[in-house]
DNA sequence: CCATTATAGTTTACATGTAAACTAACATGG
DNA sequence: CCATGTTAGTTTACATGTAAACTATAATGG
């Protein structure tokens, strides 16, 4: 019944979990009060910037399932945030548009960059470019581990 | 109607989540041979590192919260690879440990380095260790900017 | 000693992720 | 033209995350 203390791991998942995990609680945080959670952000900010797409064009943006994506725009349906219709050419597509409501939050478009700026306090240029080619590198490594 | 194609924004947030959705999803297609999620993995990694643990201090290993660490114990428990039991001093705390159905599994106890081989691939050393540096220093940033 | 407060977990409600089964619509080859 | 296969989404089942309400136990102060 005796409790040994936590000795931490030097595991880079467990780095990236906890990081990514708090840069996402404060997305969460300075979202909150426009009423959207970080996935709705990611897809009202692509519909502004490069308006209406599909479900599955959403979906990659996103890197998240079809499934995942088609539940959120329901939900942000139900908020009036976005709207969805067939397409006359191709009735198996479905086009995701943004509202005038959603509109008025527009102005959190950068919203990442507001972003990047904290989570790169004391960042020389060159550490904030290595930071996105050491990830990138990584993602590519688990992509093709996962992939043999 | 007409659909644009999508351009990806230099945001750091981004490219967090998708290294490390990529990487666990590398981790779980490992274990799920071995019938664990990573969650479970950790909460047993951490079991056998450091003997038994309360549901609190698991909570933290893992960064989670109690309730989740609480629900994912609970289904732990019913897969029979932990027991809980109430401290014999002080009723409020469960102590959990791993039964032998679990240790039978150990030799992933090291597995984390198996991830942290598969992630450094074309890594220096030094690429190693800035790694971390810099994702630490981003999860401390946005520590420091939630609280604020 | 007892009322109040603090602590450790649990429960509930809900958003999100994956995987697999299912549906609807388009495309293709005989 | 129709059977078959492909593609785009939806639905369902379940694991996981957060937040808030709730419960049980311990600690504290009068």
């Amino acid at each position: 019944m005796a409790i040994k203390s936590l000795a931490i791991p030097p595991s880079i998942g467990r780095q990236l979990n906890f990081t990514t995990g708090r840069m996402n609680a404060l997305c969460m945080h300075m979202l909150k009060p426009h009423g959207l959670s970080l996935p709705q952000w990611v897809i009202l900010s692509c519909l502004w910037r490069e308006g209406n797409q599909t479900v599955g064009a959403l979906s990659k943006l996103i890197g998240t399932g079809i499934p995942a994506t088609s539940r959120l725009i329901d939900r942000m349906v139900t908020r009036g945030l976005v709207t969805r219709q067939r397409d006359n050419t191709d009735g198996r597509i479905g086009i995701v548009s943004a509202t005038g409501k959603a509109r008025e939050l527009n102005h959190l478009a950068n919203f990442y960059e507001t972003i990047n700026k904290a989570l790169f306090v004391g960042f020389s240029v060159e550490e904030r470019e290595q930071s996105f080619d050491l990830l990138r590198r990584m993602e590519s490594n688990a992509k093709r581990a996962l992939e043999q």
